[in-house]
DNA sequence: AAGGTCATCAACCGCCGACGC
DNA sequence: TGCGTCGGCGGTTGATGACCT
């Protein structure tokens, strides 16, 4: 009947975990890697569930995170992320190195909706919070265009080592979320990934040149790999090298002016 | 000083997708 | 193909401390 539980929870402890509970995990991870989150506990003698101690080592424990205060720069980037993605905090924690998903919603939920409604902004559409446009009428968040320049900017901050280089968007790059449109598709590729590629390679848009060209390519084929742009690696969330001729999802750029469907 | 309210954030809950059998 | 398990995600809750009256 029902899911079954996660683990045994007559006999975990529950709430907030004491030192002694920090440092068997600790020591355990330490010793034997993150593993299987299930029997990690009980491997650790630790009276905890499985998720409970996934969560208090990514959240807390783990040795990489930044502690202290977000600053302007991480503002900034949590905003256009969010305009641009939505709730998707995991996503927006992956481009923040040593920020986790929780924090980074914990932070937006007690700062930075606060600080965009002070700006005359609703914090789920990004849309001015009086008048504004009228065009969206749902509370989904207002997805906006990334320019092809933009994402090759998302991409230019990976370093070649697949980390992250950190804050990777321009700061002084205009804030284009309000008035841009992005169009996110999830469709069959045109021409997936076909050709072979080297780690490096990326699937580029086309010059203003090839895009003013018409040619016999369907008005859509000309793709960019999402995934890449928001900065996941290859071995992480991005299988579109790997897995041609699966469905991805993709950034499809827009039309340019000028441009017509065939 | 005491009680009430607000802000913060760690932790939990339930759902979902991926994966293996 | 269906089912069970697991990890991960986003929403929510609750404990705690700070601030206000």
């Amino acid at each position: 009947m029902g899911r079954s539980p996660c683990c045994e929870k007559a006999h975990t402890n529950k709430g907030a975990w004491t030192k002694e509970e920090d440092q068997r995990l600790i020591a355990y991870i330490k010793a034997h890697g993150e593993g299987c989150w299930r029997t990690l506990p009980k491997a650790a003698g630790l009276l905890r569930c499985g998720k409970s101690c996934r969560l208090r080592w990514i959240n807390y424990l783990r040795p990489d995170l930044k502690r202290g205060n977000f600053t302007e720069e991480e503002d900034e980037v949590i905003i256009k992320l969010h305009g641009m993605l939505g709730n998707k905090w995991s996503i927006i924690a992956g481009r923040l190195p040593g920020r986790t998903d929780n924090e980074i919603k914990n932070y937006w939920n007690t700062h930075i909706k606060r600080k965009l409604i002070s700006r005359g902004l609703d914090p789920q559409t990004h849309r001015p919070l009086s008048g504004g446009n009228q065009c969206n009428t749902s509370s989904q968040p207002q997805l906006v265009t990334m320019t092809a320049e933009a994402a090759s900017k998302l991409t230019d901050s990976t370093t070649e080592d697949g980390h992250s280089g950190g804050i990777i968007i321009d700061r002084d790059e205009e804030y284009r979320c309000l008035d841009l449109n992005l169009d996110l598709s999830i469709s069959l590729p045109y021409n997936p990934c076909s050709k072979p590629s080297t780690s490096s390679e990326v699937l580029m848009p086309p010059t203003a040149a090839e895009a003013a060209t018409p040619t016999s390519a369907p008005p859509y084929a000309q793709t960019i790999c999402l995934c890449y742009h928001l900065g996941f690696q290859r071995s992480e969330s991005c299988s579109c090298q790997t897995n041609s001729g699966q469905h991805v999802l993709r950034y499809y750029r827009p039309l340019e002016e000028g441009q017509h469907i065939k």
